[in-house]
DNA sequence: TCAATCACG
DNA sequence: ACGTACGTGATTGAG
């Protein structure tokens, strides 16, 4: 009898499970609007389940009754009270569940007269006696009263994946009781969930003190003589109460249900139904997890699409003399490029077809040189490219310095203008979006695999572009949007990074040595303080150093989820309260600027000391770049430390650096979006400071009489109200009194009343419509702006109002660099853009042409477009980006 | 992998 | 009563 030993059984409380997904992802949904939550937080569950209890066997027993009653306990049922149903998108799933359940190969053990409690614990009985571990998993801690040599309990945490092991010595640890005591326990204090009575007057305390001292509920009623008279009268007025309730809560292993040890193995998975599953509910964080669990070998799945779709006849070359004259492409070109990491401009791979013939360049082992001269030959007969990524692709040309063709298409471009919510940007995510493929990702192939399946990636292509390009024409101002600015801009991010900008290595060095003098001096300090050595960069251990230790006042400090906060805005507010204090702030200071910058800034330049960032172009909502690898578009600026990081950006040998920031820009835009004409008049005012006209417009006194201290409120409204700021926001910003914030915003909406009408229109459009959208059209769908829930429903609106005012900046900037490069390139100058930082440029200009150049720059800039509002550019040139 | 923190516009 | 300003990316500690 030794077949089943050591063999493990799950069971999972399947509703338990479900609801716990149901409640942790409320929002969650397949694209046709099926609720999904609940199914994927079982299967969550599952995943977790299979890799912590690595089980042989797994089955689920269901409560069927929707209300819980144990209909062969309707004797107790006014004691029962009906719970909450659940609401109707919750049931609208269970056919999914058990699908999947189908699909593991898990059987559902469910039955009229029987809660899942008591179907769980008949098997484990029956799972004992076959000396099967016996696993329950579940959110009823009554579950507890099972536990036995061979059957355990997880219940279920807070999160998705998250069971924790409730054993004797746990419930011993909470209650100092011994598990067995569980059901006496409940018996006295009873259950107000669960609506198990208990004894009245006696709570959890009093029935552990009486089970410590009697063990058993039988032996504390034989012995009533030796308890103090008011609780002894409780008892005994109670006495019926305490055996119902231990009634009620025990547990019945009578259940008709028989273990079967042919069901809930692995060899029962439908391995196919299981990824086709997991395709249909969109969970495709857990393809991979699912498959490793169940020994599926995801490569092996074939392509659903290649019935569907076009493919080109594909040809593979791996010889340099395959590339005869008849290996030619013309016309509109498709192509993919595999790189062979995530920043190299090696390709692995080129795949490329004119929609009828394909080519897949193994580059491995053809050479790239070979690939490029082919590539070069082709030029003339290429009229443009269709492609996914085609940044990348073109910084692998300009290595080259060949000519570069029109780009007629980006899919993954085409894809974020689409609909920039999509999370999953591979061409896999694209494929499954636009295709519905559902096979394995493109990503994960080894270069072999991608190989073989080249004319499949070449159709994908193609055909995204056709669905893309239907999408787009069939909104005017999405094909505007992509010719005019998308399109356009991507050469121009390629050149900037390709070109990069060059980095005073030693000077940040030197620079790092001295910042970490200076660490350690202020640890000794901050440590001397505290009595104690610490991580400073620890929150946690900050926290519980100035909380804890030197006991400074919470009163009105912020609380995380388990720790008192320390930023920066917390600390500022701790800063009279000790001396510590400020050398934590200096330390933080330095510490950011020696983790971000300095350590590995020079790290990251290459061998001309040169530093390539990445532009991204489908990062954000709003339609801005973004920079990252490394990300140049926050080094410091605001203090003055942080300012000499700058000082190590310089222009090349014989080169100026130019910075050309547009000034209040985005206020000068939501000025004329709002069509508020009394702002646009102010700033089409020579030489006058916004703020100080709004604080002496709001404190109705001339301009002169505006204190620094009215002007800084200002300032702060006039940024804050374009985010949707509160009047808790403006004190969270600038630190006076609430009333004051109140009586503020309430002048500023009377001096501004065009601007907030406008931004309550935007709120109303995008109920209507569902989406927000710039001055160009550029759309970002705002879906939870009719959300039930307050805080995430305010959350839209204020990033509702915002969109179009940073999305048209970020519309005017790529505007404004299109035609600054057009304007170089037409005036042959020996200029290049170098960075954009959402309001500004820098560019790199030979030195002798510098103070010309400036002169068209601010041009071109102040009239990117024709407005109502005079935009104002702000020029200043220098050796290093600190100077400017 | 997530939360906390902080750099920028 | 909620929680309190939009948009990013990098680093670190800790589970």
């Amino acid at each position: 009898m030794v077949a089943d030993t050591n063999k493990r059984l799950v069971i999972i409380d399947g509703k338990s499970v479900f609801y716990r997904g149901y409640y942790a992802m409320p929002n969650l949904s397949n694209k046709e609007g099926l609720a999904t939550g609940g199914v994927y937080g079982f299967a969550s569950m599952a995943l977790e389940i299979m890799k912590r209890l690595k089980p042989d066997y797994v089955v689920v027993a269901w409560d069927k009754s929707k209300t819980n009653i144990r209909k062969r306990r309707q004797m107790y049922a006014e004691y029962k009270a009906n719970r909450k149903p659940a609401p109707a998108d919750f049931y609208l799933q269970l056919p999914l569940l058990k699908d999947l359940l189908k699909a593991f190969g898990w059987p559902l053990y469910e039955f009229d007269d029987y809660e899942a409690d008591d179907i769980m614990g008949s098997l484990a009985v029956q799972a004992s006696k076959l000396s099967i571990e016996t696993y329950l998993v579940t959110s009823d801690l009554d579950m507890l009263q099972l536990i036995g040599p061979k059957v355990h309990i997880y219940i279920l945490k807070t999160g998705l994946s998250n069971i924790e092991q409730y054993s004797s010595e746990t419930f011993y640890t909470k209650y100092g009781l011994d598990v067995h005591q569980f059901l006496d326990l409940k018996a006295l204090k009873g259950d107000s969930s669960d609506n198990i009575p208990g004894v009245a007057g006696i709570g959890e305390k009093t029935a552990i003190d009486l089970l410590k001292q009697f063990k058993t509920l039988d032996n504390i009623y034989d012995n009533l003589t030796l308890i103090k008279d008011s609780i002894a009268n409780k008892l005994i007025s109670g006495k019926d109460m305490a055996y119902l309730s231990k009634d009620l809560a025990r547990i019945w292993l009578d259940a008709p249900v028989k273990f079967n040890p042919k069901e809930g193995t692995v060899l029962n998975a439908n391995k196919d139904e299981i990824l086709k599953l997991l395709q249909k509910y969109e969970f495709k964080s857990l393809i991979k997890p699912t498959s490793e669990v169940f020994n599926i070998n995801v490569l092996n799945q074939t392509s659903n699409l290649i019935w569907k779709i076009d493919l080109p006849e594909t040809v593979v070359v791996t010889k340099s003399n395959q590339l005869t004259k008849d290996i030619k492409l013309t016309g509109l070109v498709y192509i993919y490029i595999r790189f062979s990491d995530k920043y190299s401009i090696n390709p692995n791979v080129v795949l490329i077809s004119d929609g009828l013939r394909g080519y897949a360049f193994d580059i491995n082992k053809l050479g790239q040189k070979y690939f490029i001269e082919w590539f070069i030959r082709q030029k003339f007969l290429i009229n443009g490219l269709v492609g996914f990524d085609v940044k990348r692709i073109i910084k692998l040309l300009l290595n080259y310095k060949t000519l570069i063709p029109i780009i007629k298409h980006d899919i993954l471009i085409g894809s974020f203008l689409i609909n920039p919510l999509i999370k999953d940007q591979s061409l896999t995510g694209l494929a499954t979006e636009y295709l519905d493929y559902t096979g394995s990702s493109y990503e994960e192939l080894d270069d072999n695999e991608f190989i073989m399946r080249a004319a499949e990636i070449l159709g994908i292509i193609n055909n995204i572009y056709k669905k893309q390009l239907a999408l787009i024409v069939k909104t005017p101002k999405f094909l505007e949007l992509i010719m005019n600015f998308e399109l356009p801009v991507i050469p121009i991010l390629a050149n900037m990074e390709f070109r990069g900008i060059k980095l005073n290595t030693n000077y940040l060095n030197d620079f790092n040595e001295e910042i970490n003098d200076e660490i350690l001096r202020l640890k000794q300090t901050i440590f001397g303080y505290a009595n104690e050595e610490f991580n400073i960069a620890s929150p946690r251990q900050l926290s519980k150093v100035l909380f804890d230790s030197l006991k400074l006042s919470t009163v009105g400090i912020k609380k995380g989820k388990n720790d008192y906060s320390t930023d920066s805005s917390q600390l500022e507010k701790l800063y009279d309260k000790h001396p510590i204090i400020k050398f934590i702030i200096q330390f933080r200071e330095l510490i950011k600027l020696k983790n971000t910058y300095l350590d590995v800034l020079p790290k990251m330049v290459d061998s001309s000391n040169v530093l390539h960032t990445t532009f991204n172009l489908t990062m954000t909502q709003t339609g801005r770049l973004s920079s990252s690898d490394p990300n140049l578009q926050n080094i410091p600026i605001k203090t003055d430390l942080g300012r000499r990081i700058r000082t190590a950006f310089i222009a090349r040998e014989g080169y100026k650096l130019i910075s050309a920031d547009y000034s209040q820009f985005e206020l000068r835009i939501a000025a004329v979006l709002a069509k508020d004409q009394e702002l646009i008049d102010l700033f089409n005012e020579e030489d006058l400071d916004i703020h100080t006209a709004t604080a002496s417009s709001i404190y109705n006194i001339s301009p002169d009489k505006v204190t620094k201290a009215m002007r800084r409120v200002a300032k702060a409204v006039n940024f804050g109200i374009l985010y949707g700021m509160s009047p808790h926001g403006l004190v969270g910003a600038i630190n006076i009194p609430y009333i004051e914030a109140v009586d503020f915003i309430e002048k500023y909406k009377t001096i501004r009343k065009p601007l907030f009408d406008y931004m309550a229109e935007t709120m109303e459009s995008a109920r209507r419509l569902g989406y927000v959208e710039t001055m160009f059209g550029r759309r970002r769908p705002m879906i939870d702006i009719n959300s039930s829930n307050f805080i995430i429903r305010q959350a839209a609106e204020r990033a509702a109002i915002n969109m179009p005012i940073q999305g048209t900046e970020a519309d005017l900037m790529k505007m404004a660099m299109i035609k600054v490069d057009q304007t170089i390139k037409d005036s042959k100058k020996d200029c290049h853009i170098l960075l954009q930082i959402h309001d500004s440029m820098l560019i790199e200009c030979k030195e002798v042409e510098t103070d010309k150049f400036i002169v068209i720059l601010k041009n071109v800039m102040e009239n990117v477009i024709s407005f109502p509002v005079k935009l104002k550019v702000d020029i200043t040139t220098g050796n290093n980006w600190g100077e400017l």
